[in-house]
DNA sequence: TGTACATCAGTGAACGCGCGTTCACTGATGTAC
DNA sequence: TGTACATCAGTGAACGCGCGTTCACTGATGTAC
């Protein structure tokens, strides 16, 4: 069953597309070959004929996620930071913030993997950047690199509790900090 | 081969212990029984006269994990910060503490994993508060939950990143931003 | 433009390895007398 | 206190499942004439 060049390019986008949502959702491990082939419309046997091996794609993966998560592009940095630190990305690791959902493991994966995720944080901290308003004696990419730590931290923190008030209380904490102590 | 009560007591310690360890420096799934048992003087068959499974050694080694990288009895909030955000800590996973290491993989254990984490997390939010300076304007908890926020979410960039210098970054911006920040 | 054929994307069965788990056995511990 | 025996912690081989990977085959695509 030999298909079209451009099925070819689309079945190719759809496979890392599912492999990036599943990933971020249930890990790297945690997710099978056969599971982002059955999401992409496809079977099991033809991921070879896209990729050499499972760290291959988890590789490319990783480097498509970084569009998930951006900042919208007339966003101001108080709705960057409410968004990112919301219940509803809490709630939702498949769409959301590839660092917060696979931080941790993401280390132990190869290095190309390690690589694309530096480049994606380079990414994200010049956004943000562009993004914080000055605040006197602080340089504006310092406070992207404090502002983004918070946010990783607490969205992760936040996840991870099973008490819904703690939780709550992370996400809102951190939220309030970002308001207020940048002078926005 | 029966071994003294005693010796049964000790090597149960040493199987936390040893999985505790293990587990942050590589992860749950990563980490074998065979591995555990051998790092604790025994051999695979033996563990599961002491755990039904390996989920409930993830569970136990969890609640273990809490003792590992908290404040020392006499230490400042400064001093807690700066070790929290060593060179050291960061290259050190498996005596770091456990959420650095282990958060976005924790998330999807068993509901006893989570708990723990949670009682610990709590815990270590607790003594954190006391440790904290008041400042104007804001709880000692509050400041407690941010400081946590920051200093895990950049210790665990600081760990994914696979640029030196923009680790060394990650550390530096939060540490200073926690000395300055409370008005120690 | 139409036809014949080579290419090759996709299929699904099968392979093989690793790891969690089980089990029959061993021999030191600790209890009963 | 000493001896005989039951208990049971530990061993290591074996089992079985799941998953990454391979492979022979199929049939649609797209090229050559």
């Amino acid at each position: 069953m030999k298909v079209s060049r451009e099925q070819v390019a689309k079945n190719r986008l759809n496979i890392v597309a599912a492999a990036s949502r599943l990933f971020s959702e249930r890990g790297f491990d945690a997710v099978t070959i056969d599971e982002v082939m059955k999401h992409a419309g496809l079977t099991r046997g033809g991921f070879y004929g896209y990729f050499p091996s499972k760290d291959a794609l988890i590789a490319e993966a990783s480097a498509f996620s970084a569009t998930r998560q951006a900042a919208l592009p007339k966003e101001s940095f108080g709705d960057y930071c409410q968004r990112y630190l919301s219940a509803r990305h809490r709630d939702n690791r498949a769409d959301g913030c590839a660092f917060a959902a696979l931080a941790t493991e993401a280390v132990r994966q190869s290095p190309a993997v390690r690589h694309e995720m530096t480049r994606n944080l380079q990414q994200m901290i010049d956004d943000i950047t562009r993004l914080v308003p000055a605040s006197p004696a602080e340089s504006r990419r310092s406070a992207a690199v404090k502002a983004l730590s918070s946010m990783l931290g607490g969205l992760i923190l936040a996840r991870l509790v099973d008490d819904p008030v703690l939780s709550d209380e992370l996400l809102a904490v951190n939220r309030d900090a970002l308001e207020i102590a940048p002078g926005q």
